[in-house]
DNA sequence: CTGTTAGCGCGTTCAT
DNA sequence: ATGAACGCGCTAACAG
């Protein structure tokens, strides 16, 4: 079965490949008669036409390139869903590269040299394919400053971000003001708060809504109440277990992870403390396990499938050499379930 | 900034085009001086390849279109993530297509026609980016025949298949049989069996692994210990509870998923039943939550990494014209954890 | 052995 | 409606 090409087709139809080519894409007007002699021989010859020969004189290829830092981390599904969606509506592809850095370096994330070969080779490979763009899905919200040299190629950061490209994140302030308001608005006035490594800036900012939150809403502030985590599980148990032992404790925990509220679970368990009746717990990520738990674990959404859309409409628009409005940061949504409870009367 | 291509370089140079493509691949001896100014040129120039050029020459696009009906479903990603490892071993390049099956038809995957134009659209698109094979990967392990048409270009199914092509899965009688054994071994006897829908093959092939173990080890067989439910946590939560009815009740569950083990421990823990004190339970698919929940369950981790991998293995021999041996069903692994107790001395 | 010329792959598009 | 040049890199055939 030898691949059927536009001149077989012309061929068979008596007309020359610009005709054919001319129905194919409608680009120019063609007798009807001969227009459906043209359609009926592609429809008998089974043709499928061929986009390598078609980008190579266009010089376009609808290819957009995705660099994942690791698929199997949970926020780049999502995000990858939204890049779907936007390329289905407006025909366009996606070459995916998977950096696998989750395998390959561990946590350690922070020494950007460890993974640089990889990120370079992933951008040569994309440009060497003539994708349009390139957009790089991050695991954890980071500056990744100099990792990357797309020689000029538009390119839009997802879930980290550099020093001058454009990147779409979530609104983190906003996120943790909301978190607040709702524990306030359910009478907690005591609340602590444990936070990720301080030198993230999802951390700061996020400590930025609680403390904003505290002072609008006039809430006593009791530095005892502050803890830093490190996102990790064994960091949320000993954080919590710390807050216990305050002579005064809170009646609510702002954490900012889902996976340090497991840890916090563990030692409220341990201690006979139940939740929500004596401590209420807010979350952040709303991680899939958050509605397997026993209580279920009230949490913040992430935006992750608009910021994967969001990146897709800038990176285009940068594409087109458009000037863009757009919001860099889509808005996180608390998810009501079991794990807060309501001091009011 | 124009696009600077192999005659830039050969001008510059003083060559031939030629003599830039020979030393671009190696594909003939150049002299060592001219050589060495070709790829200084190359160097000043900041060339990059054009693949798509090079492509429709070579007939080769090094480019495996990969469709998958959810990346957003929990077995998906270290599906392509084993893709990955393997292409990029091999220097080739994933083209992702998502069906976003799970947004747009839910959970009624039953109906094939529902979602037969998506997976049409698809493959026509692939086949247009001139793919060298396709990799289909399901989000539930059912056939699927009918649904594709590739027009001979080599295709491999996994996590799901189809009457005629090469899919690979995974091996579920072996892992419940393992699960059963292990369960034997800490000497449980009266071990009951909640399993998914009856209509798919894994319920099935997982059933004659529970059966096989219960005659080999000769352990009495209990009809009433056999639960139909339907992969969903509701189920779980209902079959557990009808078990629990049972004037004899049985030390430990074997449930065909995670999802239905939640719904088990809310009957159990509603019950006052603890696991695995009173009762023992393990579980399937090795979801995250399983690790997160209280007590953490024991359950068969699928070999996805594996499915992945071995689906481009099988798919590149099968492009190569290559006949081919492989092991279509890797086997899953049980992972420990604390939902089993010991019945021994 | 080293280097060059020219045609090719497949579809698009301009000038006729 | 058509012929032919073109996009970019590969490679067969040929020359020195």
């Amino acid at each position: 079965m030898t691949r059927v090409g536009i001149k077989d087709i012309a061929k068979k139809a008596n007309v020359s490949t610009a005709t054919v080519s001319y129905v194919l894409n409608g680009t120019r007007n063609v007798r009807p008669k001969t227009k459906e002699r043209v359609l009926k021989v592609i429809e008998e010859l089974n043709y499928t036409p061929n986009d390598v020969a078609k980008s190579l004189k266009s010089q376009r290829t609808n290819i957009i390139g995705v660099i994942a830092e690791d698929v199997t981390v949970f926020n780049v599904p999502e995000i990858i869903d939204g890049i779907n969606e936007y390329a289905d509506r407006y025909d366009m592809h996606i070459l995916l590269t998977n950096l696998r850095l989750h395998k390959r370096v561990g946590h350690n994330y922070g020494n950007i040299d460890a993974y640089k070969k990889y990120a370079t080779n992933a951008v040569t490979d994309l440009l060497s394919k003539q994708v349009e763009g390139i957009i790089y899905i991050g695991v954890h919200p980071r500056d990744i400053t100099g990792l990357i040299d797309t020689r000029g190629k538009p390119i839009v950061y997802t879930y980290c971000y550099t020093d001058s490209d454009i990147s779409i994140q979530y609104n983190n302030e906003q996120a943790s003001f909301d978190a607040m308001k709702y524990l306030i608005a359910n009478g907690h006035q005591r609340i602590a708060i444990i936070s990720g490594l301080m030198d993230s800036l999802p951390s700061r900012l996020r400590f930025n809504g609680y403390y904003r939150a505290i002072t609008e809403f006039q809430l006593p502030f009791d530095p005892q109440f502050i803890k830093v985590g490190d996102w990790g599980l064994e960091s949320g148990y000993l954080m919590t277990k710390e807050l216990l032992q305050l002579p005064q404790r809170p009646t609510a925990i702002l954490i900012m992870n889902d996976i340090m509220v497991i840890g916090a679970m563990r030692a409220l368990y341990e201690a006979g403390v139940a939740i929500p009746k004596d401590i209420s717990i807010v979350g952040f990520d709303n991680r899939e396990f958050s509605d397997y738990v026993n209580p279920r674990i009230t949490t913040m959404d992430l935006p992750l499938h608009q910021m994967g859309y969001s990146s897709m409409e800038v990176l285009t628009s940068v594409i087109k050499g458009e000037a863009v409005e757009f919001d860099r940061s889509p808005t996180c949504t608390l998810i009501e379930r079991d794990s807060v409870a309501s001091l009011l009367p």
